[in-house]
DNA sequence: TTGAAAGCGCTAACAA
DNA sequence: TTGTTAGCGCTTTCAA
């Protein structure tokens, strides 16, 4: 059995107290004490329940990140740096999966009850407003990515609108004049944001805003990227260019597009939005938009550990909106490598 | 503040007894008496808390998933399974992530306590035999994937050395004669175990085995696939195949392939190990060993709670190694499309 | 500086 | 059928 505190008290025959005040580093203990306890603690192994000691002291020692699946690469990677970033603070990380539908987003919300976690941070792909009621309030909660607007959450997010802006620009710049869009979604705010950033681009280089050229996407896997592809190609006058709202989404359009016998960037030029890993080595590589992610993650995780500190003390602490850096990585798919294509691997 | 089961007693007008065993479903509760603690539990918004009942109940309700990084495709995809397989069983995942350095597998195990978990599912990556000796026997330990052979360990893995076999016979099947395989590595067993596999099968098929044709890999990333395949075209006779021991290292070694100027699968063809999601999109789509990764996942999480069980009975339920199946995914990598290529997306 | 003891919220043995 | 109560392992007040 696992030593306990009181194990390790009786072997080194002082009270509790005293071997807790060792644990923790608390107070003035005398040498020889010191020394009995230690001896005490190595020779049980002694290791504290941390179950017990966050009842005891309040705290849960967690934090919740909800998202839809962490097998979508953004999501893993995202999911990674969370973790690492919170481990820093102490927190252990429980992640929850939604698959994206509203109903487990908010039992994510309920399940997790407040006493299982000192925050949460989430990705929310369904969520309404109103589900926020229940929960608010009871611990510190982030949203990353989606942004509920009536409700006042802490959010963290790049801007969405410029990066499409720049990603469209991008495409306009290169001579590109019948530039697609796909994965315009009325449930989910990022996509209207990027729809608006992509329309102020084209706006901005004088190309006519062509309603033909939005694809919704209900889902954003490589597979309705694909399929909203394969719709594009099917049009009278097909798309020159295409932005995807994210990176699996223009895989699968690529993959549409050169099974239907186009070539890259030639007849199409593709841009994506996440900057995945994957984006960086697929065949031709993906012009992408690349938010820092380590900036977004660092950022959540320390909004809820803020958040914590202020409601303890009883101060006001607005509620945040950060913006997070973001880039555009000009790949293949856009521009054709032509010379040292031989010695140079994709840039990372 | 949230309410605990003291506050419905109290609003209820009965016991803390009573209300445990309304909430618990235990026993007969008089219907009066039940009526009116449920309706003390809506009105309160009860929700018990796990860390006190966990405490009580000598389980804590958590196990340890411990991978290199969620970031990786297949572990991110093996998570996902993982945590839905452990949810259906009452269990919370804590993930740690190790980098695939042996430090943080060790600290991993140790770090997280014997308190903290019920049990643990790891994918190690350079874990030493004498690792275990500290951790053994005080929760339920079950390894996936790599194998510490010397100790007794519930183990969940395909049969790598039938798969690697099954990939390299394909190749040979299509009449490729200088099989190249990328991923051999000293440290890891499953890597030999691959490598296994693939000099069967070039026995089988009547090839010559060459050194030659084994490159090393330290690590199993893009990076690491591109750049060992450079290493192979520059051999004075490039190989014709190459057998991949993950898709990772495919992806790169396509990329490196076709920067090269190579036609996939004309000049070189391709195998990969995991069909991660990632494999069926790409360019060509990459022809892999596709494991049932939920199978992996179920069997993990069940036998950790098996173990679980059988301790508390103190039955002897031996060691287990499961094996769980595979098929081989063939793709354009090895098999090129030419027909039909315009109506069918990727298969699954 | 250290000890005794209460109590975090819950479960379960025992009593009524 | 329900109530009382001890105690899971820890922290922390209060007293010594």
């Amino acid at each position: 059995m696992a030593a306990t505190l009181k194990d390790v008290a009786a072997l080194a025959g002082v009270s509790v107290k005293t071997v807790s005040n060792v644990v923790n580093g608390y107070g003035f203990v005398k040498p020889e004490n010191r020394r009995r306890v230690e001896e005490a603690l190595a020779t049980t192994g002694y290791r504290p329940h941390l179950g017990a000691r966050n009842l005891r002291r309040g705290r849960t020692g967690f934090i919740a990140l909800v998202l839809p699946e962490l097998s979508i690469p953004y999501f893993g990677e995202l999911a990674a740096l969370v973790i690492t970033a919170a481990q820093r603070r102490g927190w252990n990380v429980l992640i929850e999966q939604t698959q994206g539908t509203r109903d487990r987003e908010r039992s994510a919300l309920t399940a997790m009850g407040p006493h299982m976690i000192d925050g949460a941070i989430l990705s929310p792909q369904a969520l309404a407003t109103e589900d926020f009621a229940a929960f608010h309030r009871e611990v510190p909660l982030v949203m990353v990515g989606e942004h509920a607007v009536d409700v006042p959450i802490d959010h963290v997010a790049i801007d969405n609108v410029l990066a499409a802006r720049t990603a469209v620009g991008h495409l306009a710049g290169i001579g590109r004049r019948r530039i697609a869009a796909i994965g315009q979604n009325p449930h989910r705010g990022t996509a209207s944001l990027r729809l608006e950033g992509y329309r102020d681009a084209l706006t901005e280089a004088g190309l006519p805003l062509l309603d033909d050229l939005v694809v919704t996407a209900m889902e954003y896997h490589r597979h309705d990227g694909a399929e909203a592809m394969r719709h594009l190609l099917a049009r009278q006058e097909p798309p020159d260019a295409v932005f995807c709202f994210n990176d699996l989404l223009a895989i699968g359009a690529m993959r549409a597009a050169v099974e239907h016998g186009l070539r890259i960037p030639e007849d199409l030029a593709v841009v994506g939005f996440d900057n995945t890993e994957e984006s960086a080595y697929s065949i031709p590589s993906l012009t992408t938009i690349a938010p820092d992610k380590s900036a977004i993650a660092e950022a959540a995780v320390d909004l809820i550990s803020r958040r914590g500190t202020a409601a303890a003390e009883d101060a006001t602490f607005p509620v945040q909106d950060i913006q997070t850096p973001f880039t555009l990585k000009i790949r293949e798919s856009t521009v054709a490598r032509t010379t040292q294509l031989r010695r140079r691997g994709p840039e990372a």
